[in-house]
DNA sequence: CAATAGATCATCT
DNA sequence: GATGATCTATTGC
């Protein structure tokens, strides 16, 4: 639903990603994830972020350098990295950093805002809306992302990014990475405040 | 509530 | 051939 009035901020434009990944990552906090599924929209609001360095962070993928899978994240910033974990699940990265320099930030959780029948029935069996889109795999599955977006511009397009109606003034707090081994101790995880 | 096991496959060694 | 940036159901207190 289009709005000159502002209901719907505007998109996040491809500077704001080819920054210090950590510093998009934070930024991002508060951000609405905008997906448009032909007349249908789903979006969330972006609760939890983690940063994934490049060469220097052994816990991030590109971390092994540039391959058929980790191109996409030395890539130009603003696109979508999209990838299986653990044989079943996907899990969405937005690319950072300038092009040629690694740097992604991985979308840990979601609070879903608009389409929530649609994400209910993408999610057979959860009966808490808190646990729709509160996890790397279950958001990706109530939002209908898929591998198919890797590699997509998310300035344009069905899949965008636009931002928070509250940006600066958002409460962030700080931990560690999960689900990790390596460098499990680099403060790179960001949540809001109440989350 | 907390701990644990099992599902399942692309990617890299 | 091993290994994961996970989720869910199940078990045990």
């Amino acid at each position: 639903m289009r709005s000159s009035a502002g209901s719907w901020s505007s998109v996040l434009p491809r500077e704001f990603y080819a920054r210090h990944t950590e510093q998009v990552a934070r930024e991002l906090l508060g951000a609405y994830l905008v997906h448009r599924i032909g007349n249908r929209v789903l979006a969330g609001k972006i609760v939890e972020t983690e940063a994934y360095l490049g060469l220097a962070d052994r816990a991030a993928h590109a971390w092994h350098g540039v391959t058929d899978r980790t191109q996409v994240i030395f890539g130009p910033p603003g696109h979508a990295y999209v990838y299986l974990i653990y044989g079943m699940y996907e899990c969405l990265n937005l690319v950072a950093e300038p092009a040629d320099q690694a740097g992604c930030v991985l979308i840990r959780a979601l609070e879903p805002v608009l389409g929530l029948a649609e994400m209910r029935r993408r999610r057979p069996g959860v009966k808490r809306l808190e646990n729709l889109a509160s996890g790397p795999g279950k958001l990706t599955l109530a939002m209908g992302i898929t591998r198919r977006h890797n590699g997509q511009d998310v300035t344009r397009g069905p899949l965008v990014v636009r931002r928070a109606a509250d940006a600066g003034a958002v409460p962030v707090e700080v931990t560690t990475r999960v689900g990790i081994r390596h460098c499990a101790d680099w403060p790179l995880r960001f949540y809001i405040r109440g989350n």
